[in-house]
DNA sequence: TATGAATGAGTGTTCATTCAT
DNA sequence: GATGAATGAACACTCATTCAT
């Protein structure tokens, strides 16, 4: 019974959204999940390991996202936009492990959780690529970090905000498409120099 | 000797910095200030406490900023140069505060935390004013939280990254006034409503 | 497994008629049981609930004993002896919980064990009852009171004193009825008036 | 200045009063004394040492009554009226520090409290002897007892009941002395032997 | 003497993990 | 697989006691 992982892994979503990681028990988990403690460590090794589990197939969503746009043969705007549809849908369907991988996530030391936190620092990289600047000039890099982090900015408002506050995602992505964009504009071509993919390490990652 | 204090908050920062506020017990804080677990109990009333205290005095010196910027008379960009020039001076001379800050702070449900969860809540539409957005327009809201979110990508990069990786806080200002100033220019000017003043709030919350 | 509970009732029993409740400590009382610590609070939610279980436990079986001698259609005299029969019957088989009891509870300022700490103070009253007094007098009261005291004290001694110290129940219970009953003997006949009947809560209270 | 040492017990005997020796910290009777907690030490070794300071004084204080009484030559009621007189009357004036003797003396094991604890034992013999029991027969001993217990807990009631619902010293009086000098009548007399002195013993240990 | 900051052993309690059923 | 009672290391916090001032 496969599905079983899948109800613990929504159960550990729900409780670590709400209380966040360390003050999320097992018990807790296990009574959300409706099964008994026992049970999780028959699906996973560790607490930890139920993290590194949300984290990484939310991982790989994302990953299919950047793959499927990055396939495109389009203008960065259409990239972006598109790009940027697929995020918002998902952290409306799924906001509760978007709001967990948020919240655990970005600072763990965890030996293990190493991998993944290269891949959240490799991300920018990508995003850069997509908006079509150099990922090699600190410019295209920068620029690159700066949309990650106006992306989270908006990702946590949606997140943790009271249904009226938050943003609405058209809106987030015309500020967006319109500051990464449309602020490109004035400024001279950056050739893009392609350098090694960040994306593919992170394809090979999934087994 | 109240230097002490500043002792123990110094050694927490460090801890807690570099495992997070659940893996840092009182003892590390103990052994890493000098003084015995007790002591930390002379000038805190719990561990808690500990982390309100940083994150609070994190805040005031922030709170400077913003102020002494918005004081000024200057544009737009002029602003925003003066605010990011001593946020990343700042970054650039306690980057542990700042990592601690950004690493423990922005989710915590702790009660007595609130007042300041709802101050981090309002810097978006501080940021707003001074890029002289109409804070009570949707896209002007939008463009503060953008600049917010970007700003802390940077910041934690600064923050966490080994020395040659990180961004130069120049390449970061010129980065961030190139979005969110010139891109700018092409857009319809927005008419400056006042509304409530965000700032005002909180510089009474320091007594 | 629900003797465990028992078990650690025992071993509670044990090392606080020893020591004292609060020179008694969690780990203490585990290893007497032998059970890890975690053991207790999987029978228990706190080290006071434990006292309070002994205690509430203890109140059952004296109530069983004032409900039974009250039900006899009997004189006074043969009531109050088949009453301190009972009691000094149930301190000579288990000494300790009664120490216990006698020991730890009379000044508990604990919320949770106000219920009975009015119990306790009610005794008086049920005790004036079976000696035929009138309760609502103050003499009738006292004399409760009186016998109460009396019977503390004489119970005290048979479980801290050295075997051959100890009263004897017998010569316990003759000089009690000697005192109380034979001494009222050339009083004036008080009339008894019933009024609330104490006893009756008591019973309730046990679901 | 040694009137300090007596403002320390006062403050202890307050705190202990209400909340018992465990509950009762060191800084709590400094602050209630008016003093630095470092002072307690300069006049008591340990807390403990405060407890045992409370206890004997109380001691010596009923040392006198006891003396006085028996020095009189008067017959057992009388002796015994002019004994509980002086007993209450000291209830009256010092409620708490009786309070404090009651509520935590009675089971210490504390090693250098022993001495004080076999005063305890020793005083229903005592109380016998006025009575004009034979302290040597068990009869004797059980009486002295009885009436002991009996004064405790009217002593109890007067000490921690809210003030309308104490006994009044009068009636407890006339109480005790028809239970245990009428009762006495109609029995046949028992010749005092005299045995060891318990009292004489007491009055040596008062340096 | 008086102080009160500093101490650190000791407390009750939690909770991830195990394992016999 | 599923269970949940048992485990015990680890935690935040307390407080009697000390001692430099």
């Amino acid at each position: 019974m496969e599905e079983k992982k899948e109800i613990i892994r929504r159960a550990a979503v729900e409780v670590i959204a709400e209380r966040g990681f360390h003050e999320a028990t097992t018990r807790m988990i296990a009574e959300r999940a409706g099964v008994a403690v026992g049970t999780l460590y028959n699906y996973f090794h560790t607490k930890e390991e139920i993290l590194a589990h949300i984290v990484t197939e939310e991982r790989s969503r994302r990953l299919a996202f950047l793959q499927r746009v990055r396939e495109t043969d389009a203008t960065a705007e259409t990239k972006l936009r598109e790009f940027l549809r697929m995020h918002f849908a998902q952290v409306g369907e799924d906001p509760l492990t978007v709001r967990t991988v948020l919240r655990e996530f970005r600072f763990s030391e965890r030996e293990e959780l190493q991998p993944l936190m290269d891949y959240f620092r490799e991300i920018p990289r990508v995003i850069a690529q997509i908006l079509g600047e150099d990922i090699e000039s600190p410019s295209g890099r920068l620029r690159g970090t700066a949309l990650f982090g106006a992306l989270q900015a908006f990702t946590l408002e949606m997140t943790i905000f009271p249904e009226e506050e938050r943003p609405r995602p058209e809106d987030a992505i015309e500020c967006l498409v319109d500051l990464f964009i449309h602020s490109r504009r004035s400024r001279a071509n950056s050739t893009r120099t392609p350098g090694a993919d960040p994306l593919q390490r992170w394809e090979e990652m999934d087994r």
